[in-house]
DNA sequence: GTGAATTCTTGAATCGATTCATTTGATGAC
DNA sequence: GTCATCAAATGAATCGATTCAAGAATTCAC
């Protein structure tokens, strides 16, 4: 019968007859130890249930094994995608990753930068929201480094990993054109998001090179509900004003399009062509497959927390450096008439 | 100029001219403190940019404030919006929710306990994959509880918060039988996950009741390629052998289902009728918009977590109890014929 | 058999915040 | 002025694992 409300290391030395020292070293340095006592100490602790302590353990030694990984969104299915990446790469280094999520709310961001520090995490995960920036340059002063993720580096004080997205938007600009399209349209926003300010930029650019117009449709949010309502707008227009292609900033606007349009009797991609962005689950799965601009997402979250590793392994010859994966084009149904 | 790889509890109260025990009042019982000493305090915890170690916090106190929750798969919108809820909960109780994903592996699972137990968690919120009642309930001794969630207790060892899968699928079953179909068909496997079992169970009463027949379509999974394949299937049969309505047990398959029937022209609702389970965002979501039966996700996550929080802060005097919310239809364009 | 080299083992000191029995100080009653 | 009462502040002991200098045991060469 093990049970107890906790057997600690000196028990289990107590039962094995040896010394703490010992105990700890089977626990961490097993080679270290010889056979005979090393099989009587795990017997113990097998008897014992012991169960090691980890705010013990890292309150001597100093270190904890964890990560902090801070997103915007856990329900948007492309942060947990990137943090099932980071997962992979964090469970090689025997650590564990603490997944927290900002909900876009500066106040929480701050919060859970707190509880990171508090836990004293080796290292943190973000794709920041509010501003954070000196605050994370403090934290990297005090031993705590951190990699953005979805984010560009403005300054060489960051490792960072993210996606070109003009390169992701004047592919999505040039494959809408080639597809036959001559007055194609942007929608989304706010324009204070980098993301959408890239693609956006990337896709004026290619239209200008492929000597179309590029109409644009503003978007407070990138919300399926209101890729709805741009798609019943679109459709109150005249069919030659109308666009005959959307390039949505990203995959929830696009499926709101997607179904305004069948809703209301316009036919994908006949009447009007549809890729989107990010290329989620949900973009190949819809009834009428949805073109889109796809990022390596779980790629996204192993090379961010390989940076940060790199970091707090060798922390002294480190150098900060940017890694930007070019996204790619995945053509389906929506744009490709048959 | 704050900086120093960490100021302690010791330096802020040599700092502020008081004893190390007046600074954690401070921290812990600040209206125990005069009026200035306490701003004192503040202000030098302000000055060296102190911050406390949770660490040796929760090692001298014995209490962490952390929860732990462990999930079959991140990636599904359920499980998120579960933990959100969860996580709102732990928030008002000042505790973090330490999110976990066993991935349907039961390997994984044990070693998230172990973790878990390592950390000294106050408690976990847990969807069982492997055998790991034993062990729940040893640690339960050990004064770790932990509430079931979407599962029932099968015993009254535990809490549990689920959704009563029976009455599910009997209503997407009357349902499907009030719109008018005569040959409706379940989709779904494998039999050995308790909620298709149940829903399958309610579906056949009802339809036994009904006085139709319920034709069965097995499946080992319940992905969304996995509903096209079977939705190919279904193409393939003579039309009066073809079911007119399907329910599928959760809404991957139906949407698999939808896109299967969309890309060889078969219509919905009118050729034949779909409704999933779940209502997951991406059934209303869709082209055609997905009939479903609606789990309370955020709900089940709540009452979870207070439930959990309900033994930790009242140990003797706790009673196990299961609740058993009753999922609700959600009928959409797939089923209802315009 | 001796001394040196090597491998194991030991246990007291340590990490940093919290606790609580005790002391100090203030207030007021008589 | 004395004593009781209550609030505020103190600081040594403590939580449990790890560390590391020092000691014990073993091996090996000659």
């Amino acid at each position: 019968m093990p049970s107890g409300p906790g057997a600690k290391l000196t028990d289990v030395a107590a039962l094995a007859r040896v010394s703490v020292g010992t105990v700890s070293n089977v626990l961490n340095r097993p080679e270290q130890v010889s056979f005979d006592k090393r099989t009587r100490v795990l017997a113990a602790i097998e008897e014992l249930g012991f169960v090691r302590n980890e705010s013990a353990r890292s309150l001597r030694s100093g270190s904890t094994r964890s990560l902090g990984m801070l997103v915007l969104d856990v329900r948007n299915p492309f942060f947990t995608d990137v943090a099932l990446g980071a997962e992979n790469v964090a469970e090689e280094h025997k650590h564990s990753l603490i997944l927290a999520n900002s909900a876009e709310n500066a106040g929480r961001e701050q919060a859970y930068l707190d509880l990171f520090e508090q836990q004293r995490v080796q290292g943190v995960l973000i794709t920041p929201f509010g501003p954070v920036f000196q605050r994370l340059e403090r934290m990297r002063e005090r031993g705590i480094p951190s990699v953005l993720v979805d984010r560009l580096a403005s300054t060489d004080q960051f490792c960072s990993v993210s996606v070109d997205d003009v390169a992701g938007g004047a592919a999505a600009l040039d494959h809408l054109v080639s597809v036959g399209s001559v007055r194609p349209a942007f929608v989304g926003g706010p324009f204070t998001l980098q993301q959408v300010e890239d693609r956006y930029r990337g896709a004026a650019d290619a239209a200008a090179r492929a000597g179309v117009p590029l109409q644009l449709f503003e978007t407070p949010d990138l919300k399926f509900e209101r890729g709805r309502r741009i798609g019943d707008l679109m459709w109150s227009l005249q069919p030659d004003k109308r666009p005959d292609a959307v390039f949505a900033a990203n995959d929830q606007l696009a499926l709101g399009l997607l179904q305004s349009f069948a809703a209301n009797g316009l036919r994908v991609p006949e009447d009007i062509a549809i890729i989107g962005f990010d290329d989620i689950d949900f973009a190949s799965q819809s009834s009428i497959p949805l073109s889109s601009i796809s990022q390596p997402r779980q790629l996204i979250g192993e090379r961010a927390a390989q940076l940060l590793f790199d970091e707090i392994d060798d922390e002294p010859g480190h150098v900060h450096s940017q890694v930007v994966f070019t996204p790619e084009l995945v053509a389906r149904q929506s744009t490709l008439r048959r």
